[in-house]
RNA sequence: GCGCCUAUAGCUCAGCGGACAGAGCAUCGGUCUUCGGAACCGAGGGUCGUGGGUUCGAAUCCCUCUAGGCGCGCCA
């Protein structure tokens, strides 16, 4: 754990165990402690920590707050990082760093180097995180891509985070959208080699199936005109399948997305998942029979009503697959922490969905779901259609294309999951010279570029000596590059991986400031020297969080 | 009708129980211009959708209402 971290939950405990302390004295009623928590206060006479432990004191306690700060304090002794521990009305106590503390943890970046800002809350524990799981019935659109950034983020996060992390894609290649898929494929096909053949009702409509038809046309000709229609469709399905699973992997890799395991559906069946989780939960009472159909009730576990798992017709709902799927992931492969995400399309199968996770017996805590609300394309004041069934599309390829991989996640990243985007292709493109992106990565150039410099005049700045390190400026940066290891700690709690985006603006803010007010390779080797150091160490810092953020840090641009 | 998400500066969004509500873009004004000006500094701009409530303290929690998005299938 990085020494920033240690401090703060040393703070923490030296808070908790003065309150009992005070208790005992009685200069405090015994009442329960609140949680502790150190916030850092907006305005830098704060101090780097505050907390108003004192004042949430006071209510239980029906003393003053001010007074209550003052015991508390009393009665901690500062570890040697704190030059200061203030009491500041209407009751907050407030922490100071020491300067000289600040400088040396320039030293701490520079040892772990890569691997700084790695913490290991999360103790080895396996974290499943599942998300994209698109139908493969056509190309991906934007809204995919977000869920794509959104959930390899994150991935990328809980590893640094001390979790034992597996990303996986589920495939749904069973079921009735993959049927009309197929059938749609047919006809196309036949289309294509001049046989009039008309489209299933519950067709695709998207040209992209033509191309696809096409495509397979060029290669395979009219050998499946061959077959009789009912070994045709599945078996032209399964070529025109993997092509769109191809395409799709195709994009995610432009994004930067890459998948440990790509998990199928129709595997659930053919490995004897299903009938598993059928047993169990059939067993636990929450399988009934009604009307020609298999459903799953529990009302008990907060569900509002049943849902179909097997039609009447004798086929599995997706429902029933995803009973499985998730009997897969917890008792098969005992992930202790699943993760979904979600498009907002969605959410009303989460209450489900946790309440068999519940039926099987399974804490429904380990299973979170996040959900991506969506995103509306649009070029200017024009609104493009992402509907997949009803028409063409500009796919998530398309739009890599156009604003770039890097500009692409940072976008996705830069707003909550909880809030609806529109993704304007126009303001994306012409925005491209002060885009943020571009700000970020340029405080990454320009560090390499000064890191240059410094070798072609051939300086060794590994004798620097960090406590040169006393401005304003210069502390400004450490403290702000120091923040990293809390900001992992953060998104793998909250699972919001947007406060990344906002540091990574605000990392490259204090650095521009700072190179403008401090010439870094100046005449006064000493200070250069110490001043290289800590540029190195944002640098690494910086070059960490575009990398958790799947995006690139450029040498130059 | 019911459920979930959203409503904060002109625009796009952070902040989600604490000290004077922030950033980027846009607007206006300035800087240095020997390490990359894709930079820096400053200014203006906000009844935090509405109305109640809880609290020492609310943009933040609870309720009402309004507006927008998404759901509420033997589709996925």
């Amino acid at each position: 754990m990085s020494g920033i971290l240690r401090l703060r939950h040393a703070l923490i405990k030296l808070l908790t165990e003065a309150v009992s302390e005070a208790q005992q004295q009685g200069k405090l009623p015994a009442v329960t402690l609140p949680e502790v928590l150190l916030e850092h206060p907006r305005y830098a006479e704060h101090g780097d920590y505050a907390c108003s432990l004192a004042l949430k004191l006071a209510r239980t306690t029906g003393l003053v707050p001010l007074a209550i700060a003052k015991d508390i304090v009393g009665l901690i002794t500062p570890p040697p990082e704190i030059s200061q521990i203030a009491v500041a009305p209407p009751g907050f106590i407030n922490f100071m760093l020491k300067d000289n503390w600040l400088a040396s943890q320039v030293e701490e970046i520079l040892a772990a180097g890569d691997g700084y800002g790695s913490i290991d809350m999360g103790r080895g524990s396996w974290v499943q995180v599942e998300f994209v799981s698109v139908n493969p019935t056509g190309p991906l659109h934007v809204g995919h891509g977000r869920g794509g950034v959104l959930g390899s983020t994150l991935a990328n996060v809980l590893a640094s985070a001390g979790y034992k992390v597996e990303t996986e894609y589920y495939l749904n290649d069973a079921g009735s959208q993959i049927d009309a898929f197929q059938r749609t494929l047919y006809a196309r096909y036949q289309q294509g080699l001049g046989t009039d053949a008309e489209m299933p009702a519950d067709g695709y409509l998207g040209s992209y199936m033509v191309d696809l038809a096409s495509e397979i046309i060029a290669q395979e000709k009219d050998s499946f005109l061959k077959l009789p229609e009912d070994e045709a469709v599945p078996a032209l399905g399964r070529v025109g399948l993997a092509k769109m699973v191809t395409q799709i992997k195709a994009a995610l890799e432009q994004l930067g997305v890459k998948f440990d395991v790509w998990f199928s559906e129709q595997s659930l069946y053919d490995k004897g998942q299903y009938d598993k989780a059928m047993a169990r939960l059939s067993q636990g009472g929450y399988i009934s029979q009604r009307e020609g159909a298999v459903w799953f009730g529990a009302t008990a576990l907060g569900e509002d009503k049943a849902n179909v798992v097997v039609r009447g017709d004798g086929s599995p709902t997706y429902f029933a697959s995803d009973i499985a799927y998730h009997y897969n992931k917890f008792v098969e492969r005992k992930f202790d922490t699943v993760i979904n995400i979600w498009g907002a399309d969605h959410q009303g199968h989460v209450p489900r969905m946790k309440a068999v996770i519940a039926a099987l017996d399974i804490n429904p805590e380990r299973l979170k779901v996040i959900i991506s609300q969506l995103v509306t394309l649009r070029r200017g004041d024009e609104l493009i259609r992402v509907s997949k069934r009803s028409g063409d599309i500009i796919t998530l390829s398309e739009v890599i294309d156009e604003v770039g991989r890097d500009a692409c996640r940072f976008f996705f990243l830069a707003r909550s999951a909880d809030s609806q985007m529109d993704f304007d292709l126009e303001l994306a493109k012409k925005q491209s010279e002060d885009n943020p992106v571009y700000y970020v990565q340029y405080a990454h150039a320009r560090i390499a570029s000064i890191l240059r410099l410094a070798e072609e005049r051939g300086i060794d700045f590994s004798g620097g000596d960090v406590s040169l390190l006393t401005t304003e400026p210069e502390l400004s940066l450490i403290r702000k590059a120091l923040l990293l290891p809390e900001i992992v700690e953060v998104v793998a709690t909250t699972l919001e991986p947007h406060h990344l985006a906002y540091y990574a603006q605000d990392l490259a803010t204090v650095f521009h400031s700072f190179y403008k007010q401090c010439r870094v390779v100046s005449e006064d080797e000493v200070l250069s020297q110490a001043r290289l150091k800590l540029v190195k160490a944002t640098q690494i810092v910086l070059a960490r969080t575009l990398h958790l953020m799947g995006m690139t840090a450029p040498e130059r641009m």
